[in-house]
DNA sequence: GGTGCTTATTTGTCAGGACATTCTGATGTC
DNA sequence: GACATCAGAATGTCCTGACAAATAAGCACC
């Protein structure tokens, strides 16, 4: 299975060469040009032909490995795994989503304030309890539908919102433009039904089944940036998550 | 920060040096020797002072990294991230998962027996329409309450399947130590209300807020080893999910 | 006193080589 | 014909060495 598998590389390029190989190669596979179960040529043979060493190749391969896309059998070689892997788990927002599905999304944003910090909310986001942080509410669109009620809390030093920011970008959007690199999120996943104000807001039944997750993000540091508290209309979303093991 | 942190390697162990600096990082971390936000030696150093190369240290860190326990910055160094990030996602089940929260699960197997597939099935395992397969159903329990509701199709050759064996493990545990080794998992996560026949099963009303969730597990060479379709008894469970952004 | 430049530090990328380990298939033996 | 053994091929681990790029701190200059 020797597909030729051309490979451009730009060494005056400040993309790393071992990207560079990575993203052609999944490219590739995305093109249909690397079929799935198709063995790879084997790595000393991929660095000869590019002028490349072994250690870079092997990079390249690791970080499809890593993304799912690439299997690796020592004594084997390294296949391009069957079946359609889903793009892998990422750092996104409902608006992202949305966005991608082609839906275009809207947001009415009902509250944007600083306000004291509740015990648990200053715990979570490491300020003490009854400082001020920054409060923020809002509902979530979809194709003229409502989707979802979120509840988010930020440190109010953080980045400066505003409401009109807000109805044109996600947050997530909005923060990762402030320069704030959000790197871990903890996600709780769980589900209930929804009481009189909510159904209200969502246009829907009382009683009927709300999707919930509680979601605390951090940044490069490990600090606290983000915890929100969400829900959404079960009936018109669900999330998806792929998991990779190592 | 010198924090003198202790490495011990065993060269003559079939475990490779990086994975013993690793772990040994990882369980002073634990251990609260290295507290969060505390600088690591710089790569050079701690090569040196363990008699290793720094490629090995590298890739000793990168493992760290990847599992979110530490923080890389050019120019700056290598730091424990603040904040309590919990466990990597894994691919578990939520038997495991009960375990691990010191819950005794039991399980009763209603159905186990080999089907025809219908075509969605087929197609999501990869066998021809109306091929056999395998159909299992489950009732969850914890600590005596019924929990969860689990569908699953399997291809028929992978592993023979007892109900006894599994009343005993979880589906996954008898999975793996069957020698399949589950690599990638598509997970949806929604809600809907309770039928009545499962309402029945659950010990809940009628209507009753459930979370679903729909997964396909594929191993090592992506091929599909697992379809379940599984309700939660959402005033019992709800899931947890960590995403490390790289 | 503040601003811009320089410099030291640290991680990021890349090269080339050596040996170990594992898997597959072919070969040989009973 | 079935089983054990062996050789080839591929990835896994580890080494040494070098330069690039980003960050932060100190320093000179205005």
């Amino acid at each position: 299975m020797s597909t030729k598998l051309e490979i451009d590389l730009d060494r005056s390029s400040p993309v790393p060469l071992y990207f560079q190989v990575a993203e052609q190669i999944a490219e590739a596979i995305r093109r249909g040009d690397l079929t799935p179960g198709s063995r790879l040529d084997n790595e000393i043979l991929l660095a000869d032909r590019l002028g490349l060493s072994r250690p870079t190749i092997r990079q390249a391969i690791q970080y499809l490995v890593d993304k799912g896309l690439l299997v690796r059998k020592r004594g084997v070689g390294t296949q391009v795994v069957h079946g359609q892997v889903k793009r892998s788990v990422e750092l996104t927002s409902l608006y992202d989503d949305l966005r991608r599905a082609g839906q275009e999304p809207a947001t009415r944003v009902l509250t944007l304030e600083p306000a004291p910090a509740e015990e648990d909310v200053a715990q979570i986001l490491g300020v003490a309890p009854g400082a001020e942080i920054l409060r923020l509410e809002r509902l979530r669109y979809a194709s003229g539908e409502p989707l979802a009620i979120m509840h988010n809390w930020l440190p109010l030093a953080l980045v400066p919102l505003t409401a009109e920011g807000l109805e044109e970008r996600g947050l997530y959007e909005v923060l990762r433009a402030a320069g704030v690199r959000m790197r871990v999120a903890n996600q709780r996943i769980g589900a209930r039904a929804a009481t009189v104000p909510e159904a209200k807001l969502l246009a829907e039944r009382r009683g009927a089944p709300l999707l919930t997750m509680v979601r605390t993000t951090y940044d490069d540091q490990g600090r606290a940036v983000e915890h929100g508290s969400h829900v959404y209309r079960a009936s018109h979303y669900s999330l998806e998550v792929t998991l990779i093991e190592r």
